[in-house]
DNA sequence: CTTTATATACATACTTGAAGGTATCTTTAC
DNA sequence: GTAAAGATACCTTCAAGTATGTATATAAAG
């Protein structure tokens, strides 16, 4: 086909990254082919090998997608903290409900976590994923340091304790929760055991006894 | 090649699982090519094809294995188990401390949990570590409803809640120590931290405030 | 106790098919 | 006119499946 106009381009571009988000996820990275990518997004391969290197550039594309997505939740922990455990709370919750609101997201870290095996030439998504976690650990670390230097946070809890803690939860919650037939949701159980755990590293109560 | 006996028959499988167990790991099930494992365990495609249907049958054979390793500590969990929140936390501990131990263990975790993608024939397997997974958070619920039933479990903390939020921690700590350069160990920060956050879900402490 | 038949435990070879890479062709925007 | 934006075609690789070869363990028959 012909030369397309540098909007139509873009648009074939998105379309590809479409496509490949539904393939990746119901195929799996590794048995996905780039072949049903491209006739999923309405063109062929030959516009998947323009747009990108491989199928691996074609992840890393896929994946910049998702790191964006989450830079946006880190800002949003990072901007309405006022240094309270009630605020982390409450960035925590909007996260949640992001989850379960925006569909993309959900697939997203669904084929990062569950759909890809990272392995030889993966090896540079590994490190991005590394990465992107790291900064998450490594927030939620600033933030129990600053509760800390309020005296808000129980002694037991050094910051960097907590902050591995609920990483880890949240993680385990969500590997959880992908897996589709969870028995609980983000916005309601989640949210509330998130509640009841930040209660439980606090100095003193947070939430007025039993809110 | 010729008619082994029983026993070198019986060792060729041996010898075959644990090839595939370090192929799986280095190459990700889907990358993994039979022939490879094969030549690993010193044989053919030919033996491969004699004690395993396909991959994905040799795929379940690995799975099995951790089953079994699996249930191993689900048993010392309900035989260790007095009914106190400490005796969890020590049959936890020794969980841990296992992972850490047993090197097949962890490569065998690390293969159902982060090289392989669960999707189209791969759907058994994927059954088979739900059901695992749902009788460890069950086990977990049991033992937290005999705590309470004690009236040592705090109301905050029903024991479904409770069990699912361990399940999710350790999931992720797991998770997270898996991937390899984790800057804690499971016997040691893990572990301490599991006993802090029963300590937080107890009606009353049981480490004796500061232990 | 020997012989014989048969199933066992693989090895080897052949076929098939899918997928990725690359090269070339075709329009058309700029 | 030239380079962008793809389509088409070709080639190669690689792995899974299958079929068949083959020597021997083993159990049954004599």
């Amino acid at each position: 086909m012909a030369r397309r106009t540098k909007q139509e381009a873009d648009e074939t571009r998105e379309a590809l990254l479409d496509a490949a988000e539904q393939v990746f996820l119901d195929r799996g990275v590794a048995r996905a082919s780039l072949d049903e990518v491209a006739r999923v997004a309405g063109c062929t391969r030959g516009a998947v090998h323009w747009h990108f290197r491989d199928k691996l550039g074609l992840f890393l594309a896929l994946d910049e997608r998702l790191v964006l997505l989450q830079d946006e939740v880190k800002d949003r922990l990072c901007i309405e903290e006022d240094g309270s455990l009630q605020s982390m709370a409450c960035a925590i919750t909007a996260a949640m409900k992001d989850f379960e609101e925006n569909p993309r997201r959900r697939r997203l870290l669904t084929i990062m976590l569950q759909r890809c095996e990272y392995v030889a030439e993966m090896a540079p998504a590994l490190q991005r994923r590394r990465q992107a976690d790291t900064e998450i650990r490594e927030t939620l670390r600033r933030r129990f340091q600053e509760v800390a230097e309020r005296g808000d946070l129980s002694p037991a809890w050094p910051p960097e304790r907590a902050a591995l803690f609920l990483y880890a939860l949240i993680s385990g919650l969500l590997h959880e929760w992908l897996r589709g037939e969870a028995d609980f949701t983000l916005s309601g159980e989640v949210s509330d055991a998130i509640r009841s755990f930040l209660d439980c590293v606090a100095a003193r109560p947070v939430s007025g006894g039993e809110k």
